[in-house]
RNA sequence: CGGGACGUGGCGAAGUUUGGUAUCGCGCCUGGUUUGGGACCAGGAUGCCGCAGGUUCGAAUCCUGUCGUCCCGACCA
């Protein structure tokens, strides 16, 4: 009975993931669809869940010596011109200002799509030296790119993210930011929102426009689909060449330093619905979750049952993020309405419990209760939600390496991605020609180029001449 | 951007074929009874039927346009 009304509630994600998808995040109070296609107004809920994410990556950006600047938002079209491959990977999207009021501007101006000229102006006014390098910067903020197709989070024509962009002296010290950022990144998404991600190299016709190499972490959804969830690209010295960076090195030679970028969004949000979420509803990652326990009184209205709550919501304050639900609905309401909203750890104290000492602490994402001395709470919830991520982590592994499939001829890369979704490993030639096929006959796309290298077999799976590379294939959000 | 479906109180729907005073369930408000998996009783409020034109004595219903949402594809760091 109980179960016919979640699956009234929330539509179940084998019956159809992408509504499933979007019922979590209504029922979650995540975010609303506003007024302007493809935009939402992001709810409290889901702004406290980004905030705890952005706290954490800030927190490590800092620590790798970053520091946080704001640039405008407009860019004249003059500038955005200067670097080739980048304004012509951007420009179907941008969104345009021409007016001012009813007046025509002298020259257009777009709405970043994402700030790597206006870093590049920037730092062209203030490198001289190589004493001035390296310029470790990251910037908070929304851009704009006007896609055709949009979804909650993961595909918004306005989004948030952090733009990290760096400049140093010499190639190697910006590679080595590129990988250090990665490296930041998916240390992020496995310890902080238990995903478990792929680190390698995206192919040339997946890198990001403009950049020399660029490297992602790559995570796999519920549905088997991909996603690229966080990138970190190398630009070597092309953009300052394009803005005219230059600076004075050590031997007194005049020198164009080399640039990296990087970026996580709140598309992430996205990613741990898809990872975690189930059918009813959200499940969040406990170091990243608004609530991390909700306390409920039963039987509220017998004498010191909402007191006693309160008492052991106070006695874990300085341990977790707590919350009292003494609304007047009724329990099962309350259990749904957290489970909905994904709280990581659920405390039931009723007449019966708080006599004995005792409450019931519910775990989320598996549904194991265990009953626990109200005393022993304040030593056992920080326990309890490293279980929890710990569990989630490990599910979304076994999801993933169950739905990890191998291919080596053409034959068998089609009808594993047409009969099971989820990622395919297969060797590589390096072929532009070969990407393409696949995405004809097989309709995937690269993933990436993973570090960690098997040797599955000596040639190319879609070719059949030698191949050195090990690449993951899949569908992608 | 193509193909399909759909916009009716906060949510889900009926009504549209055949034009004639806006309907149901949930939710919401008030009061009371309840409380270990979405409680119950009584009373009450909430709609320019997505928006804009048109046809008509009269439009949720017919016509045109437009905006938005969902699904599938294309596109997309």
């Amino acid at each position: 009975m109980a179960e016919k009304k979640m699956v009234e509630a929330i539509t179940s994600m084998e019956d159809n993931f992408s509504q499933w998808y979007t019922d979590v995040v209504h029922k979650a109070e995540l975010a609303r669809h506003s007024s302007v296609r493809g935009c939402m107004y992001v709810q409290p809920y889901g702004t406290a869940l980004w905030e705890n994410m952005r706290n954490e990556l800030d927190r490590r950006f800092k620590e790798t010596g970053h520091e946080n600047v704001m640039l405008p938002m407009f860019i004249p079209e003059s500038l955005l011109q200067k670097e080739k491959d980048h304004v012509e990977g951007f420009a179907p999207e941008v969104a345009w200002v021409t007016h001012g009021g009813s007046e025509k501007l002298t020259e257009r101006l777009c709405i970043r799509p994402t700030s790597e000229v206006l870093f590049c102006d920037y730092y062209a006014g203030i490198v001289q030296s190589w004493r001035d390098l390296p310029k470790l910067y990251n910037q908070w903020a929304s851009v704009c790119r006007l896609e055709k197709t949009t979804r909650p989070f993961l595909r918004t024509l306005e989004f948030y993210w952090q733009e990290g962009h760096t400049l140093h002296e010499t190639a190697d010290e910006a590679k080595a930011e590129t990988e250090q950022m990665l490296n930041v990144y998916a240390d992020f998404a496995e310890q902080h929102l238990a995903m478990p991600v792929v680190k390698g190299r995206k192919t040339d016709k997946e890198k990001f426009a403009g950049a020399v190499a660029t490297y992602t972490i790559e995570a796999l959804m519920h549905d088997g689909q991909a996603l690229q969830a966080g990138t970190s690209h190398y630009f070597g010295d092309g953009f300052a060449r394009a803005f005219d960076i230059t600076f004075t090195g050590r031997s007194g030679k005049v020198e164009y330093p080399h640039q990296t970028s990087w970026g996580m969004t709140t598309r992430m949000i996205g990613a741990v619905i898809m990872t975690h979420g189930d059918n009813s509803g959200l499940v969040l990652p406990p170091k990243v979750a608004p609530i991390q326990v909700v306390v409920l009184p039963i039987a509220q209205h017998k004498p010191g049952v909402i007191d006693g709550a309160q008492a052991i919501a106070d006695s874990l304050k300085d341990v977790a993020r707590v919350k009292v639900d003494a609304s007047d609905n009724s329990p099962g309401w309350k259990f749904a309405q957290w489970e909905m909203k994904g709280v990581p750890l659920r405390v039931e104290c009723g007449p019966r419990d708080l006599e004995a000492g005792t409450c019931v602490v519910v775990t989320r994402h598996n549904r194991e209760k265990i009953t626990v001395n109200i005393a022993d709470l304040p030593e056992q919830i920080p326990a309890l939600l490293q279980q929890v991520h710990d569990g989630l982590y490990q599910k979304a592994l076994a999801h993933r390496e169950s739905a990890t499939h191998v291919a080596t001829s053409m034959d068998e890369i089609c009808s594993i991605a047409k009969t099971k979704p989820g990622f395919i490993k297969a060797m590589w030639c390096g072929d532009l020609a070969c990407e393409m096929q696949l995405k004809e006959q097989a309709g995937i796309t690269s993933r990436c180029i993973p570090f960690e290298q098997e040797k599955l077999a000596d040639t190319c799976v879609c070719c059949g001449k030698p191949a050195d590379d090990m690449v993951y294939w899949g569908r992608a959000y």
